[in-house]
DNA sequence: TGTACATCAGTGAACGCGCGTTCACTGATGTAC
DNA sequence: TGTACATCAGTGAACGCGCGTTCACTGATGTAC
């Protein structure tokens, strides 16, 4: 199924261990229960296993490493969605292959999704708008390829831009849908596959008007 | 524009005074800052005016509290959607009145969508099911409607309600988009539209195969 | 190569404060006879 | 109609606990000369 490997979370290494240990305690803190911005900095000290003190020497206040942590989604699932689109560019068909890949991932890191999406829907935090970029960001890298591959000829780039829109926030949200469902999962691949060919088949209808 | 008037959140008036006002303290801090599940009890009590103990009387713990606002959430958009499933079907093109009076009643109840938003994506809490099902539960009361008044006379009941399923949560991901833009209202009005006509078109084309 | 000093991640004790929870109380409303 | 009692929402004092924050300390690593 996996042409090739995709992005592990590898972060830069020039980071202080503790510093490390306490971003990877507030995602799994946050993807267990509570959200990043309602993390206690006793508790983060406890579940990364350290003197809770230590946190001072990398954060001022817990909002600090909450920016930092969703920062390391957004980078993580940026890296992950280049090369979902990479891989999915050599399937047979497309649409087959990016959800495909998606899903693989968001199975193989289900705390990323479980965090962002629950970020991406805080109304009025700076996490929430963060995510958001992120999500533009990769619609509009969408549409570079396919505009690169002439993969929807008959469309508009302001067209193509909602397609992609519409299509990354599907995944997104049927993301958790898969978490919590894993036995679903061929259904939920199905159901997107469908969706997109909807999206980009309607988009080129309304467009040829 | 508004044809009658929209679902006003009048609750069951037999309630306590005291419990109504901690639902609307709850539903109230939750659209302001944290989540429903990590408010505190005396924060409630001060919001809702209430000597802190008085929570006692109507609630157990914190979580009880939070399920009673999210279930009202539930109520009041579940009504609302019926509402604006009536008024759109007398609008010259349905899928205009829909969007239309969807957004003119999320901006007149943001705290709804604030919260329930939220909640529907804080995975693996009673919380977000609750929601999924009143998601469910309008997707499918649209397909009645659409079949009852052969709207999409070219698809099947199955093919409907992944339509109306991705159209409730396009509309609800975009009420955010609203309340923190207020002025991109026409703009997020008409790509809802849009999204729409694709979706119809989009499955109809597919289905034709 | 060796010595002295600076930097920095991590530690542990101590603080004052707000939290959840308990308890005994009040005052209003309803009900029995 | 009046009296006695029960129910229930709301009050205020008190408790013990965990929290965020501060401070002085340790030990390792890097740098100057």
């Amino acid at each position: 199924m996996q042409i090739e490997t995709i992005a592990s979370s590898q972060p830069a290494p020039d980071m202080a261990d503790g510093k490390r240990r306490l971003i990877d305690a507030a995602l799994r803190l946050a993807a267990q229960g509570s959200s990043l911005s309602s993390l206690g900095l006793r508790e983060l000290g406890r579940e990364a296993g350290l003197n809770h003190n230590t946190f001072y020497r990398h954060f001022s206040n817990t909002d600090e490493l909450g920016a930092a942590a969703v920062q390391e989604v957004a980078r993580d699932v940026m890296a992950a969605m280049k090369d979902i689109r990479r891989n999915a560019a050599k399937h047979a068909d497309a649409t087959v292959g990016a959800a495909e890949y998606f899903f693989d991932f968001v199975l193989q890191h289900p705390q990323l999704f479980i965090v962002g999406l629950r970020e991406l829907h805080s109304a009025g935090t700076a996490m929430r708008k963060t995510l958001q970029e992120v999500i533009h960001a990769i619609s509009v890298e969408s549409v570079e390829q396919i505009v690169s591959l002439q993969l929807a000829p008959g469309l508009s780039q302001e067209a193509l831009l909602q397609v992609t829109s519409a299509i990354t926030h599907y995944l997104f949200y049927r993301s958790l849908d898969c978490i919590e469902q894993p036995q679903a999962r061929e259904q939920i691949v199905a159901e997107t596959v469908h969706f997109m060919r909807a999206q980009f088949l309607g988009m080129g209808a309304l467009q040829g008007h």
